[in-house]
DNA sequence: CCTAAAAGTTTCCAATAGGAAACTTTTGTT
DNA sequence: AACAAAAGTTTCCTATTGGAAACTTTTAGG
């Protein structure tokens, strides 16, 4: 039973059998890619084949998808055509938005309760973003109230919007931040917010992946 | 007259002669790269060539650095090891940080003055991160103020902090948005913010490239 | 230690990428 | 429309990749 992968940001369709190995993949995009970069930087064939020390001929049979380049190619690519590497096989517009712009009102964004949080997402309209802004209630009051370190991919922004709070995280010692201060980390490291006001603090919070 | 050239994010070391004609590009992590993924995932040759449908020769062989794998198997790696594609040659941490954590009290980010806005830089601590976010107060009244679209790479999210403030974009009717409201917008997209308040309003932005 | 099994590397060969040149198509000028 | 020049594609060949199996190294038990 042949089963279809696809991946998030960087897609792939991937045909696979029962016993998991893939079989076929669907190339998707390096040669239109090519292409499109070749022709919007108003470049001719011969003149990409010199900056990038390629001939002509195999440029040709890549924008044709007739073969597969070697990662070494892909970086005299990347590097004559002074891009880089990823944008010759990712969708340019990551932001793939129902429109442009996305308005969130105090307060209208998408709800989403944790035991330590209350997260408020916003800007939910707009889908494959580079950032996931929200604005989070803060109830925890001590690293108990979570148990275990809060981690993930990607690096993060946190602002402080009302009351005072305490970050903590695992290399460093705790600080406490109030209104206007803010924060810049890397989310990989343990990391977890804490209120130390009498009211429950709001804080904003930027991530990317 | 050779010369080398790096790139910033993709680092890839490149060669070229005086006619800019690319001679030589020094391999540099792919092999090792997926060394590292498939043993931090703990999986030995064999298995992630169960997973990944290529052989545990050819697997070695790219770990070796001994051949340049195709586009087709580097995607097979990605979809095998369930890995997004540019994992293969990008160091993880892409933020090299002074630390890893960088705290920015109010007032005390760094000054960057224009016409018509007053920026204040956040995490200036921390180079090569995926966010730029500033506090900006907003002199400007009008688009006049401008006199053209701002326009740049990248996405951005603003936050109105004190005050009020008009948004203007290329595409859209302008919007007002008071204390606490906030939006998300594709930054190719001419936009700009001017104040409707008495006094200059204070927003934050945060930047991607 | 010694041996057996597992993991990793190298060899050999078939399949395919990449380069030079021939060929075809497109563009522009008269 | 005819022609020339430029751009793009295909052919042919060599160099290199990728797969199967042989070989070497490492790990685990006794």
């Amino acid at each position: 039973m042949a089963e279809i992968i696809k991946t998030d940001i960087y897609p792939s369709m991937v045909v696979s059998d029962e016993k998991n190995k893939v079989k076929a993949i669907e190339q998707i995009t390096i040669g239109k890619q090519l292409k499109e970069i070749r022709t919007k930087s108003k470049l001719t064939l011969e003149e990409a084949s010199k900056l990038t020390g390629l001939a002509r001929s195999t440029l040709s049979k890549i924008e044709n998808e007739q073969i597969s380049p070697t990662f070494a190619v892909m970086q005299k690519l990347a590097a004559g055509l002074s891009i880089e590497l990823p944008q010759l096989f990712t969708k340019p517009n990551a932001m793939q938005a129902t429109g442009r712009r996305d308005v969130t009102r105090t307060g209208q964004g998408m709800e989403h309760l944790t035991s330590t949080y209350e997260h408020e997402l916003l800007a939910t309209q707009l889908s494959n973003k580079k950032m996931m802004p929200y604005k989070s209630r803060v109830h925890a009051r001590s690293f108990d109230d979570f148990g275990e370190w809060v981690r993930h991919q990607g690096e993060e922004f946190m602002l402080v919007l009302e009351g005072e709070i305490q970050l903590l995280t695992e290399f460093y010692e705790p600080v406490n931040l109030t209104q206007g201060d803010n924060v810049y980390y890397d989310a990989t490291m343990g990391h977890l917010v804490v209120s130390v006001s009498e009211e429950d603090a709001l804080i904003l919070w930027v991530t990317t992946d």
